[in-house]
DNA sequence: AATGAATGAGCCTTCATTCAT
DNA sequence: TATGAATGAAGGCTCATTCAT
């Protein structure tokens, strides 16, 4: 009903998500929607009424069909720790290095615009999320004697911020797939017991 | 031709700082300028002719008088490693949790504009020159048996990218100083040699 | 072809009728209308193409059902000339001051659009209607002795243009009740019979 | 300084005036203005920002070179005050009759828009300042026996009144000029002594 | 050097109108 | 009959850029 075709819906969300991992937030205009979807302006905001909601729509259809909870949820119920965070790791790898339909810039600059110190914001629960899922990983390591270490909850927030300046990293100054390993390396590195790191 | 007057160009500057600090860089318009600048459009003009241009002056200018090469330059001959370290650090931080003239959104949006992957990135010869700096800084340390570290320039990479990750973290979710410096201590700790950490 | 459902007709002019009163002529869009009556922009135009039918159709409506016909011809047969001056002019106070579904300010944007100088003008028809109405209750009124006018024509004029004076000081300045009984008495009173008057 | 060029804003006017005339007010468009101008749109948007502006400050510019004004304030010392309610009787009706350049379509679609029932309203200024005119020329002659009037105000309300409705009359039926005098003359014969009157 | 009025391109948004279902 | 998605024209507004003074 409100909702006119759910299927044109989609589409233009899928364009627009293009769009948006071409020219990031700010530049975006309804023109560049519309020239994008070949359709026509009005029919447009038949959808959505400025860049902003169409945004907000791309980020959440984004945390639908996101592959990385299909990855994580499709782990096989007896996965290692070890398995399983270097299966969340790749799939931040992949995120950091993906090419099309990357969200980063767009993200950072629709959120450095919409900055709720205080309040609510869907970043920082996407950021918090990852956080509590890797320290229950090392956590879980660690139990199992895979990983050592004494600080699960620091190491995984050092972890995922180190994942947030690769992302920026990747997108502005540029980075090469090596150094993205090298740099996760690194931190697993920190995880695993002395005498097998020798 | 010249350079007119030098003084009227470096107050646009300053102005102009505060204009990229408030708006990053895709939305700020030479009319922003005029009007922060309080000066004609012609006149704008007369210095610099797009906002690209205005603000790599910008950032340049920002080069010369930054404090950190000051703070560091002004380290007293004889100072510690760590407390070089702490210091450096300490600025980085500062740099964090800036709220006025902060270029950190700014440079992102530009540099995500022209992010060149292969060639020439002042950005880029900024993040390897800080990574160069703490390398020496924790090198010196473990040789002098402040530190102890196996793999300094991995330590020192480690940083920066935690570094980054914290600026994003800060110009979008949002940033105590206590989540900065429980990071930063995070990192610190790995450094210092374990009869010591406990 | 034919009217399709008089039913939904009839509806249609009804809702429109609130909206023209509330937004005059030229400001009415189809939209509006479409909006206020809860139909399809198809259905609507199904029955009218544009503002201007629907909005010829609601005075016409209008005229249907109007009051004062009613009302003037529900005075008995016996009643003085002076009682039905003062009906007619209840009717226009209640005209006047009108709050819900008044069509005066829409009806004068509709016909400064549509002026015919020299041809055919419902609204001049209906002026000129009025005024031998009231003509004809004056000579009534001045053959029974009730009413004392040398010239009952010019007389019906000007009660008739302070009436629309009347109407459009209400809908611009705006104005009170008591405002509009002082001046439709003050052309009364000259009806009066210089001894009665006093 | 702010105005830019004081004869530009008044040629602007001068034009802007024309279309209100021919428009009223609801219907124009800023480009409306900018094609009768013959400038650009930017050019406009620099000396008014919106049609409400425009039109306010058409209306101002109209008090100010106010043929009214200049011509009351021409009148002989020694006039009588039956010459001088002709002189602004003749006013009136050349207001009511003018052609080019007539806002008072405008101003009702203006003022019907922007009803303030309780506040202030220029119109209703105009409106009764005009009154009081009218009252006091009439007391003026009453005193000096021109005139005979119980009710100098109530006469002057009614005129104005009539003035009105022949103001709207002849925006939206039309009227002629022979119309305008029957009904002015209608009003002002009602102030000649008896004896004069036949 | 400096000014700021002027231009025109470009994006935003709303609506009348059509048309496939 | 009735629906409502779709289109495209029209008007609002802002800005980069130029240019006469």
């Amino acid at each position: 009903m409100g909702e006119k075709s759910a299927q044109k819906r989609k589409y233009i969300l899928d364009k627009a998500r293009a769009v948006f991992s071409e020219k990031g937030f700010k530049s975006v205009t309804m023109k560049d929607i519309v020239d994008a979807c070949e359709i026509s302006r009005g029919g447009l905001y038949l959808y959505f009424s400025n860049t902003e909601e169409l945004f907000l729509a791309v980020r959440l259809r984004d945390d639908m069909d996101d592959s990385e909870d299909e990855t994580m949820s499709a782990i096989p119920g007896d996965a290692s720790a070890g398995d399983m965070l270097a299966l969340f790791i790749k799939e931040q790898k992949k995120e950091i290095l993906r090419k099309k339909n990357n969200l980063t810039v767009a993200t950072y600059e629709y959120y450095s615009l919409h900055r709720a110190d205080g309040g609510e914001n869907p970043l920082k629960d996407e950021f918090d999320t990852a956080v509590r899922i890797v320290e229950r990983l090392i956590s879980n390591g660690v139990e199992s004697g895979e990983f050592y270490c004494e600080n699960p909850r620091g190491c995984a927030r050092n972890l995922m911020y180190v994942v947030e300046g690769l992302k920026i990293t990747s997108m502005t100054i540029g980075i090469t797939e090596e150094a993205i390993d090298r740099e996760l390396m690194y931190v697993l590195e920190g995880l695993v017991p002395d005498e097998l790191n020798n």
